[in-house]
DNA sequence: TATAATAATTGACCATGGTCAATTATTCGG
DNA sequence: CCGAATAATTGACCATGGTCAATTATTATA
């Protein structure tokens, strides 16, 4: 039985979140380096490996923190109608995660830790954004507009797939001549979500 | 212009690639260090940075050649004539690469590199592929055996996105109890290719 | 072949993430 | 309120990838 932290370790925590939160603003995930961290926090090195194991788990706190407000912004509105309708509604989330292939990487290495840190941000948003995806293909599949014959969540887990697909892809061009990748998306939910 | 690379170079890039080999046969890519390589190789630091830019750059052109020599294998069989046949023709690769978490994210990083190095194996790799399924594709449509309404290439890219999804997936639940990847693969490819 | 120009290599040095035994703060039982 | 037990923090130290001015080997030129 572990027991319930003391305040001063939240506080140390929240002090330690607060500020790499700042340095991200100011200068962008790739530039974040945990000797900053700390010595803004004013605290020890050693400190925050015990808070977070390393330094991506910081960064997972964070961004998953960030994706989990992305989705529910998504979930807040009415379901999209058509694939195309989906695509868009993930135009906000996918320039998010485009910003940075570091962003990009790391939520697709911690996206499934298994569930087995049940704290872990990350996850819960996929599970959330597959079961949101899972919801818009059933109300869908209830009004006739897309294809009935194979179950949701399998569809679901697809959009996932090609989601990740034209995110990568749009890491392998420099940067300027392509689409965005929310109209990337598009072609592939077609072809995937109809007849 | 730049000139011919001298003999001794050529040389020195042999030993250190034949020592990688080696250390990677032995003991993996996770463990593989720079210090060790170098040392074994009786080369100094610097040389090996000189050479390959970064670690991932040795570990690209090792991994690489190794993918090129499966995709080659299963571009000298006879095509496959169904979904279920592609992924069956796909599982020693994905075994590969399933291998180690590590693989997967390089050859994901590198695989498509603008190739504005024309040189880079992981490129080439991805490309050829890309057209080996294009050309799997074309014959299955002449023959019938799937949709007709999407151009090949496209349908390639799709087959490619589910590849990586699979994988990723894989890397998620703890290894043990899971279908290998080439066997849950199928199912994607049967929606994806399948009228 | 002697010398200048260029290629290749060297290794001391740095940057940064990460470890862990020792120290200090907090809580708990009596 | 006083130790004893546990939580939290500390910072010197380590591991490893990566840099670059200096040095040595090779090639080109007269």
């Amino acid at each position: 039985m572990t027991r319930a932290p003391q305040k001063r370790r939240l506080e140390t925590r929240a002090k330690l979140l607060s500020v790499a939160e700042d340095l991200i603003d100011a200068n962008g995930v790739s530039a974040l380096r945990v000797e900053d961290v700390v010595a803004r926090a004013g605290v020890a090195k050693g400190t925050f490996f015990s808070h977070f194991g390393d330094k991506d788990g910081l960064l997972a706190v964070i961004l998953g923190a960030q994706v989990m407000r992305h989705i529910e912004d998504m979930d807040a509105a009415p379901a999209p109608k058509t694939p195309a309708e989906i695509a868009q509604r993930l135009s906000l989330l996918l320039d998010f995660i485009s910003q940075d292939r570091m962003i990009f990487d790391l939520l697709l290495r911690y996206s499934g830790t298994t569930g087995a840190e049940v704290d872990e941000v990350v996850t819960q948003g996929f599970l959330r954004q597959i079961s949101m995806f899972t919801g818009w293909i059933s109300q869908m599949q209830a009004a006739g507009t897309l294809r009935g014959d194979a179950n949701p969540e399998f569809l679901a887990e697809g959009i996932q797939a090609f989601l990740n697909h034209v995110l990568a892809t749009g890491f392998c061009m420099e940067h300027g001549d392509l689409p965005p990748p929310a109209e990337a998306l598009v072609p592939y939910l077609e072809q995937w979500l109809l007849t």
